[in-house]
RNA sequence: GCCCGGGUGGCGGAAUGGUAGACGCGAGGGACUUAAAAUCCCUUGGAGGUAACUCCGUGCGGGUUCGAGUCCCGCCCUGGGCACCA
């Protein structure tokens, strides 16, 4: 047997080796954010913090980790003072509904669920400063949370008013829309049906456009880099819509006068009929002790019904019913008979149109309803004209429309007329000038236990009072029954509404003047807060955690803030993103703070699927664990794998065996280091000019979120280096840097065996050589007409003239261009020479 | 329905308008081994050809261009979001 089989091996041991590291890494807290050096350039990258489940984490969340934590290794190695936080989005419904299930507190399962996460994501290896963690559900954070409700409160953003909820009449509950089930409920199959509760709301709809310095929804999305599609999902979403509201629209023989807002007034003359959503309040005064009372209540009730229902569609709905009364028309075009309709929407606009034919579903709907219509605007074509004057069709949104009505418009075009009608009908005393928006105002309130008290109080005659600063936080009480007993669980706390308590804060709101003498505190608001508050400002309490006084200090909010970098998954395109800059808005508008955008740079990440391709679940039995891939081949393993898998922000399956692939190249490195021959000799021509094209792949690949092909640049250089008899160490050493953010533990271990006594993430990041980077031989295109027909070896920068001829020499191309006339020579510079020919 | 993505080998994917398929997985063949694992080497889009090489090929149909996976127009299929899941 020959001696090398003797030879001691050293195996790539990743489970020592990662232990190892890291508790080097957490003894020397080596991943703590300094609030005091500011010698260096700030960078705060943040991932968005996870709700911890009882099923532990996923793969999923590793993905947007390994990227924030690569990108936080690497801007540390640039010389930045990094702030890299983790902490835990801790109120839900899960948890809560579990502990319906099994009558185990909320709080004792979700400390649980963080435990494991904590230990999950810690054998991950990521440079996290753990010395700041927060979870929401903690006291000492919901108390600020309470803070940011009071704030809004007393600057007039958070008010009271009617709204509807699910509510199941056998489970005695609200459901949320989650357990809705096509109308019915989740748990017991009940229908569900529509109830009013006077609930929270915070007045995001205040920001949408720019106020005084502040920036709002809309144009701060301009100096943001996020990506377009986000963007988009927010401006649609905030549905901004110019138009005009027609005013002074009298209800014949009755003392009612609506305004109707109209987003393509050009039309106006068309306007035949109009329509009122069922939900108006002024649907029951309409046909009040007429003929039509029956049928339209009727009718309403129905609709309801079906809305609540969730399957509503409401483009294709043309469901109506005739009040019986019209609007006294002040177009002249005579009077316009009310419908209530299916379709019409009471949040948007003023819940009354004007209906027309140049508007699809009025036009559907007037054709279902054998309603009057009457065009005003006509193709240019007169056989189509024709068409649309017997109402073949719907016409509309043609900007070469040409208009018949009003007189003063007649013969212009409808694409130009706008702003020209508008100011004629405004002038005229029909309209005012009107900015809809199809975004509503956030709904906070929640009728349940596992989210943060709502920091009001209430008298005997039901007033509102916002609890004293000194009284927070509101302890969520622990005498609480999670059984839905038809009201929130918070109102049954004994402990909650203490007497005692109350007396002390009564005295307080008495003495401020806040509240009348005569009156008496009767009870808390027992509704807690939408777990979409807690995560709208944990951005800015990482920057100063442990403050008692502050949410954070105004200091370090302005050394920290804003965001530089925000990773998370694209399903919070609208919700969280909008909720997080409707708060850092109303901060900065109040002069908390100096920016008026929380998130400079964002960035998605795309859903890991099962190896079947579909949504891992616990149900398809696709749900990978990855402990499971931890204990078998180790965090850099994993962290490489999810980064290779393909690029960041796309959505991909699962591959078990596709790990392999990462495992061998980190065992190829190990075996390089630990078996090969190294040596100081300076590298040969082409293993440097292999590690200048490393070293700018990789780091551009960082900055541009394209890890899978870093990492692909990264194999093939180990697969040169693997060929090489010896192996230069200084080439080692730049693979091992490059490799460091992405598997930190084996590059600091290969590192050390090396011979290094620093850590290498005390390395700086090398710059590298443009020119040794370069090629500079390659093998050119030759295309005749377009088609490959060879291919030459030259330099890089070989002139036009120079690679024309040979070309020309290169047999196949010559054979060919045999018969044939060269009409046209293209040379791309070290690209492609292409030759049109007759 | 509305809004936003995506369709490239057996699979994940790569390609500033310039040789389509880098890198990895899988598969086939070989080396080492008593054997297996591990590792290493070779082949691997399809069809034809001993070979040189040729033809076809990036969801479908058109267009722009010397040249299109990439840009434009029209389709088909598919995934995600839609206000109380987070």
């Amino acid at each position: 047997m020959p001696l090398s089989h003797f030879r001691m091996q050293k195996t790539y041991d990743h489970q020592k080796i990662e232990k190892k590291w890291h508790q080097k890494w957490f003894k020397a807290k080596l991943f703590r954010a300094s609030d005091e050096d500011k010698s260096k350039p700030k960078y705060y990258v943040l991932d968005m913090f996870p709700y911890p489940s009882s099923a532990g984490l996923h793969v999923g969340h590793p993905e947007g980790y390994t990227a924030t934590d690569i990108i936080s290794r690497y801007l540390r190695m640039k010389g930045y003072n990094v702030l890299h936080p983790m902490g835990w989005d801790a109120f839900g419904l899960p948890a809560e509904n579990y502990a319906i299930k099994t009558k185990i507190h909320p709080e004792k399962s979700t400390l649980a669920s963080i435990t494991t996460f904590k230990r999950q994501i810690q054998e991950l290896g990521f440079s996290y400063d753990w010395e700041r963690e927060i979870a929401t559900c903690l006291p000492e954070y919901y108390q600020w949370t309470q803070w940011f409700f009071c704030f809004l409160y007393k600057n007039g953003l958070a008010y009271k008013k009617k709204a509807p909820v699910n509510w199941c009449n056998d489970c005695q509950t609200v459901l949320a829309n989650e357990q809705v089930v096509e109308g019915h409920c989740e748990r017991c199959k009940f229908p569900v049906t529509p109830k009013f509760l006077a609930q929270w709301f915070f007045k995001i709809t205040d920001f949408i456009d720019d106020t005084g310095e502040t920036s709002g929804l809309l144009s701060g999305l301009d100096k943001i880099d996020w990506p377009e599609s986000t963007k988009i999902g927010q401006r649609n979403w905030i549905g901004r819509s110019e138009g005009v509201n027609w005013i002074n629209q009298r209800v014949k023989d009755m003392d009612i006068s609506f305004e109707m807002y109209d987003s393509v007034p050009q039309t106006y003359m068309a306007q035949r009929f109009c329509v009122i959503a069922p939900e108006h309040p002024m649907v029951a005064k309409l046909v009040e002790g007429t003929e039509h009372e029956k049928p339209v209540t009727e009718f309403v009730e129905k609709v309801k019904k079906r809305k609540m229902e969730n399957k509503f569609d409401l483009e294709k709905e043309k469901d109506g019913i005739f009040t019986g009364r019209v609007i006294d028309n002040p177009f002249g075009t005579g009077d316009l008979p009310i419908w209530v309709a299916s379709f019409v929407v009471m949040d948007y606009g003023t819940g009354v149109v004007h209906s027309s034919a140049h508007d699809e579903r009025d036009f559907a709907f007037a054709k279902a309803n054998n309603l009057p219509l009457h065009p005003v605007m006509f193709p240019e074509d007169p056989e189509e004209a024709k068409k649309v004057e017997a109402l073949e069709y719907c016409y509309h949104h043609d900007p070469m429309a040409i208009m018949q009505e009003p007189a003063e418009f007649k013969g212009r075009r409808w694409g130009e007329v706008r702003e020209d009608l508008i100011d004629f009908v405004v002038k005229k005393g029909l309209a005012k000038r009107q900015t809809n928006y199809k975004m509503r105002d956030w709904l906070v309130s929640r009728q349940r236990y596992w989210g943060a008290p709502i920091p009001m109080v209430y008298d005997d005659q039901e007033n509102e009072y916002l609890l004293p600063e000194d009284e927070l936080p509101v302890h969520l009480p622990e005498d609480v029954d999670f059984n839905p007993k038809g009201e929130s669980p918070l109102t049954q706390s004994k402990s909650f509404h203490d007497q005692k308590i109350l007396a002390r804060i009564e005295e307080k709101l008495k003495k401020s003047g806040s509240m009348p003498k005569d009156r008496k505190l009767v009870r808390r608001e027992s509704d807690t807060m939408d777990t979409f508050v807690c995560s709208s400002w944990y951005m800015w309490r990482f920057m100063d955690p442990k403050n008692k006084k502050e949410f954070a200090s105004k200091k370090l909010m302005e050394q920290w803030g804003p965001v530089d970098l925000y990773v998370g998954g694209a399903e919070h395109t609208v919700l969280h993103l909008l909720y997080a800059r409707f708060f850092c808005k109303a901060l900065h508008r109040h002069g908390y703070i100096s920016t008026d955008e929380p998130f400079t740079k964002l960035r998605h990440q795309g859903m890991i699927l099962g190896e079947d391709g579909e949504k891992m679940s616990k149900s398809r039995g696709n749900v990978i664990n990855p402990d499971e891939i931890v204990k078998q081949y180790g965090a850099d393993t994993l962290r490489m794998y999810e980064m290779f898998m393909g690029p960041f922000k796309d959505m991909k399956p699962w591959s078990t065996k596709g790990v392999l692939g990462a495992y061998r190249f980190l065992k190829k490195t190990w075996a390089i280091i630990t078996e090969a021959k190294l040596t100081d000799e300076e590298p040969d021509h082409d293993t440097l000019k292999m590690c200048h094209q490393t070293l700018k792949k990789v780091t551009h690949d960082i900055e541009e979120f394209k890890f899978n092909t870093a990492i692909s640049q990264m194999m093939i250089m180990i697969n040169h280096i693997q060929k090489l008899g010896k192996v230069p160490k200084a080439a080692m050493e730049i693979l091992l840097t490059c490799l460091y953010p992405f598997a930190p533990h084996m590059a600091e271990e290969c590192w050390e065996l090396m011979g290094h006594k620093a850590m290498i993430m005390n390395e700086p990041w090398p710059a590298y050589d443009e020119a040794i980077a370069k090629e500079e031989q390659m093998n050119m295109p030759i295309q005749i007409a377009g088609k490959l027909r060879g291919t030459i070896t030259v330099p890089v920068d070989i002139g036009k003239e120079e690679a024309l001829a040979l070309a020309l020499a290169e047999p196949n191309v010559a054979k060919y261009l045999q018969g044939n006339k060269i009409v046209k020579e293209i040379f791309v510079a070290g690209k492609i020479i292409n030759l049109v020919v007759t």
